[in-house]
DNA sequence: TCCTAAATAAGAATTATTACTATTTAGGTT
DNA sequence: AACCTAAATAGTAATAATTCTTATTTAGGA
């Protein structure tokens, strides 16, 4: 039996579907701020983002790593991650998943779970609001964060 | 049987009860602070209760409000609310509560509901990190804009 | 009443985000 | 392959959000 499994190639193609959908031009920085962002783990920011992204493309502005991300969230190819009022940070992370937002360090950290996904949506919400996404937000400190305080 | 239902008088008595245990003085500035944020209903930034608050003491500064909203989160009175990456916003209800958050206007209404709230963290998760709350956030269009897209 | 550390006001500095504009370029057309 | 044009980009500038600095005031204990 074969296995379908998303690979960069495949995402890459899924890139360039969508940019011609939505009549976008396919531009190298683009397509480097695209890779980028779907190999990062951490729910990186622009400045993240634009520090990598200039090792590749030296003469990149910020602007146009912080525009094409915002792009791409519209496209619905990222999703623009629920902070704390620090700065934006994004989530490359398509799958249906859950955060764990560490209060100290302000790390995000992606987990799955199947009754979590399950969740039903109450009726009366329902009918009031467009409900796009259910996402269980888990708040505390990790595991990184208690090990420093025993120090 | 009486009821026990926490009043402003109440809220008032706890703010200066937590503020003695943290060594904290009991300014003007912040019980008015205190119970400007405590009376809004819709997660307020730091300029939002600075302009309310001006009415009341014309010569306080933004950088007083703001820390000493971060003060009161600090002292658990007070939570800052997930957002998007737009100002930090603050969160005066402190029963157990969830979230919807509209992608348009940026609007977060706060719902209330048994089974969410009964939600287990899993083990491996529990282990790993403290978890110190579990929220359920929904995310989509509210009733207003919903409204606006169809004029 | 006096004293002192904490809190505040005012404004500067820093950081984050968005806007502007001249130049370049992707991608369609001839 | 050369040309055209709207879209995208680079390089700032402008704006908005947040934090820092410092002189002054004040809450609360002695
Ligand atoms: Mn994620
Ligand atoms: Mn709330
Ligand atoms: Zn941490
Ligand atoms: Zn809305």
């Amino acid at each position: 039996m074969k296995e379908y499994r998303s690979t960069k190639e495949d995402s890459l193609e899924e890139f360039v579907k969508k940019c011609k959908e939505c009549g976008l031009k396919i531009t190298p920085q683009r397509i480097s701020i695209y890779k980028e962002v779907l190999n990062s783990e951490n729910h990186p920011s622009a400045e993240i983002i634009y520090r990598r992204i200039k090792r590749i493309h030296p003469g990149i502005s910020f602007d146009t790593v912080n525009r094409t991300l915002l792009t791409l969230s519209e496209m619905g190819l990222l999703e623009i991650v629920e902070g704390s009022g620090d700065v934006r940070r994004f989530d490359p992370n398509n799958k249906n998943h859950h955060h764990f937002r560490c209060k100290k360090c302000g790390k995000i950290v992606d987990f799955y779970n199947e009754s979590y996904d399950k969740l039903e949506v109450p009726d009366y919400l329902k009918k009031k609001f467009i409900i796009n996404k259910v996402r269980v937000l888990l708040e505390g400190i990790c595991d990184n964060c208690i090990n420093k305080t025993q120090d």
